[in-house]
DNA sequence: GATAACGTAACTTTATAAGTAACGTGATAT
DNA sequence: ATATCACGTTACTTATAAAGTTACGTTATC
């Protein structure tokens, strides 16, 4: 299957509505991501579901947090996705009879789960808000470097 | 597309490879993996072509060993394989101009960055021969139980 | 020279998110 | 009231890459 984008995606969102006041419409979302409203409002029903974010339908209606970003961890979203598949690897047949091919499976999810972990760890140490901040910095380091080679 | 399930299915073979003397022919191995000779030539020649395997055609022939398993980590193998994608996860833009949307890209792609790194670090530490090792502890295990069960 | 076995190319199948179209439902504005 | 906006949901098609399959050439052994 293709990539599933629907973390980095939904970040993006939600950066933007932590940027706003007024709901954004699916259409609107749709566009920021290339896509049609449709996908927006299945992927954003996700978040939804989680609390992390509402719905109004209707003239001015839209999409907004229902939390500040401070206090959403990457891992949250993550979770509120439902934790999509994250590997595009793995053991062909789940229960072998065979001893070898048992250890060489154990091996590799081993190895996976390990991975797994960090992932998640790495997610639940960063909040929505920090990614926000982090673009600010790269503005301000971006002005910064412009200014010096002006020197 | 389906899960990748190359790393598991060579170390399986791997490890059979290591206990017999004689090459063992694509059709054989293809029966160990429930699958045909083609597909096994075509993923054991990625070995091949990494130096871990060798194989000989004509009577008698079939895939054997070029090294010990003692001396073949499971990096190597995952190296030898093409380091296979191992995410199903990433971005959907590579190149934004948004700056928010770079932000939520870099947070999600360095949440893999150190997933992989764990990945890798965990292949790395173990041998294929200490996966032999491991499974005649199962045995091991299961024999114990079994006396015990039967007191 | 018959047979075994690999080497390779070409094609089909599979799984799943993305992408799309359509229509119902409910909220707001006039 | 009713026209319009926007979400909610269903159903369908598309895209991707490995698995799976078929076929045939090449080479080594008996």
């Amino acid at each position: 299957m293709r990539n599933d984008s629907r973390l980095s995606r939904v970040l993006h969102v939600l950066m933007h509505l932590g940027e706003t006041e007024k709901p954004m419409t699916s259409e609107l979302i749709g566009q920021m991501l290339n896509t049609n409203p449709s996908l927006v409002r299945r992927t954003m029903g996700l978040l939804r579901k989680a609390g992390v974010v509402s719905s109004a339908k209707g003239h001015g209606g839209g999409w907004y947090l229902e939390k500040p970003l401070a206090e959403l961890s990457l891992a949250e979203v993550y979770a509120a996705l439902g934790e999509p598949k994250l590997f595009a690897i793995g053991a062909s047949d789940d229960t072998p009879t065979c001893l070898l091919e048992q250890s060489a499976n154990a091996a590799t999810q081993g190895a996976l789960d390990a991975a797994r972990e960090r992932f998640l760890d790495t997610l639940a140490n960063q909040s929505v808000a920090d990614l926000i901040e982090q673009s600010r910095d790269q503005i301000a380091a971006f002005r910064n470097k412009a200014s010096t080679d002006a020197e």
